[in-house]
DNA sequence: CTGAAAGCGCTAACAT
DNA sequence: ATGTTAGCGCTTTCAG
């Protein structure tokens, strides 16, 4: 039904080799002026769409690429996603998505789903430290990039955010409040956001001279409000003078602040909290929360432009960029309670 | 390079013909038992997936379909967007996101790009209600449904949360608490929500047998919180004696509730206000916002589930659907001022 | 029940 | 500069 480029050959009289030639910005060149004007006439007479499904076949090549995302409604993708396809569409190409729910088997699932369409290459934010199918799609040649969360550095491009520098913003931030005493509640080691937050705490705690408990340092089950909440109650318990937590994401926080709503104890007076990723609407909390700010749609978008960059001709080395990250400093952190007078 | 329907049909010493019946659910029936068991083992044995494209190519059915979005941050969206997701996942069927910006320039080029890649329907989420991109589709004989918002009911398949139902229980809320000057703080009147918010509001007030002043409803620019601020310094200008605003969306409540902070004056004290959508995150706010719930994952699954009906053999009648509202009463609303003693 | 063959719409190698 | 041809991988008639 809709016109094809026969229909669009035969109506600028020339053959469809020739009209396929014209529309083609790439090889418009090997076509005389002429002809092409009258091609494109025909083409947008006819209001002409070449078909994506024809193109791939022959081209092998879908200009589709799958995102394996954990979860749409963390309010942690949303803006990569957006900044992943802003790119991918300037260039012409679409992605497609895919959630996982953080289940491994999803996870595989949902990259044969996206492979059986064929796409191009994969942005992967699921990627745990050690991902069978990030290692499997590498070891099938497939293009590959990792967004936020990456595996072991320098196999496989990724950009991510510079944890490092967050989390040391972080406790220089608390330690010039006059905190002692600090707690971290760490993401799943499994993640490398998890992993690497967790070393910049204990090495920006070194690094001031500050002693670290057995237990000041609780690694909670998931990223979810409820698994900070179940890791901070241990936290506490364990380390009841802890006058500052550092979670390792703002959902976690969360789950803090609720622990210590039900323990009778106010944020910042008895405990400081502050949280990671800065994701929106956080400043109108009741306890407005201090976090460290990442660039999530230039997360994407970075991600997008390393992928399309692999997806070229030219061989690309991997590549890791590490996008700089702002301490956002608001109400959930103040002095320890000892210091005030 | 992977293995093709040919690969899988010579290791199984048969035609492709009959592997593609023995692959295909449909048609298995058509081929005797063991034959097809022999296919499926050897399809298994090579790791065959069969290519998306050449099949579409085929059968002109690409299992893909497009959805329409004004911007995937917005938190609305993700919600619908799972919920799409995975009705349309159980089914094999995959969906491309597009987002619109809430401009009608980049809605038409985000249409005509899924158009490209063949998508059997659209899911749209971004329908004003004169919709050039929607009268086109429908007219084209493409199988679209709506979801959140409408154009005009009846000629095409919608998903919506009640407004009706949801604005009366906030104005029986409000009038229950002893409010009689309620405004409101309508969303743009080319949506069906904005109209049918604002419609409501005054259906709700009449039964209420209160007074609408003139400038008891002001329209705003658009869905976001700076565009509530706008509107609701024209409310508090014009109706000074406003003791409750309802807004068309949380985003305009939170504007509404920023006019209030920055003129001195106090929510719910002074004045109560109420959102719409019950966004996350809300009863975390420094003001926990009084809002109405609308079930939008389950918004997306039924909307996807009306296309795919209407993407079966079987014509189908266009359906609309609304899906209850609930209030959500948190500390946003209170009896008004004068009232207290 | 199975094989043969055509063809979906396009691009690219080859021929003119 | 343009026309011709083959074929991407699949489904589906049509024969047998």
């Amino acid at each position: 039904m809709p016109p094809t480029l026969d229909d669009v050959a035969r109506r600028a009289g020339v053959h469809k080799g020739t009209a396929s030639r014209a529309l083609n910005a790439a090889t418009r060149s090997q076509v005389n002026g002429e002809t092409a004007k009258r091609v494109l006439a025909a083409a947008r007479a006819l209001g002409y769409t070449p078909n994506a499904m024809a193109r791939a076949l022959r081209t092998a090549r879908t200009q589709t690429v799958g995102i394996l995302l954990p979860d749409l409604t963390n309010p942690l993708f949303p803006p990569i996603v957006r900044g992943v396809e802003d790119v991918l569409g300037r260039h012409g190409y679409t992605a497609l998505l895919a959630n996982t729910d953080n289940s491994p088997d999803k996870a595989r699932t949902a990259f044969d789903a996206l492979l059986a369409r064929q796409v191009d290459g994969f942005i992967v934010a699921t990627a745990r430290r050690e991902d069978p199918v990030v290692r499997d799609a590498l070891a099938a040649g497939l293009r590959v990039v990792l967004v936020n969360r990456t595996t072991e550095k320098g196999h496989v491009s990724a950009v991510a955010g510079d944890d490092t520098a967050g989390i040391s913003q972080v406790v220089d931030h608390l330690v010039g409040l006059g905190h002692r005493h600090i707690g971290h509640v760490a993401g799943p080691e499994a993640t490398s956001t998890g992993m690497e937050r967790r070393f910049a705490f204990e090495q920006a705690m070194r690094r001031h001279r500050l002693t670290l408990g057995p237990h000041a340092i609780v690694e909670a089950g998931g990223y979810s409000e409820i698994d900070g909440a179940t890791a901070a109650r241990h936290l506490f318990d364990a380390d009841p003078q802890t006058t500052a937590v550092v979670a390792a994401n703002d959902l976690i926080a969360l789950g803090v602040l609720q622990v210590l709503t039900e323990r009778g104890r106010a944020c910042p007076l008895d405990v400081s909290v502050v949280g990671y990723n800065d994701m929106p609407f956080l400043d109108k909390l009741a306890t407005p929360l201090t976090s460290v700010r990442i660039p999530h749609y230039e997360l994407g978008a970075q991600s997008a432009q390393l992928l399309l960059d692999q997806l070229g001709p030219l061989p690309h080395q991997p590549r890791t960029i590490l996008l700089p990250s702002q301490l956002i400093v608001r109400s959930s952190t103040a002095p320890p309670n000892g210091t005030r007078q």
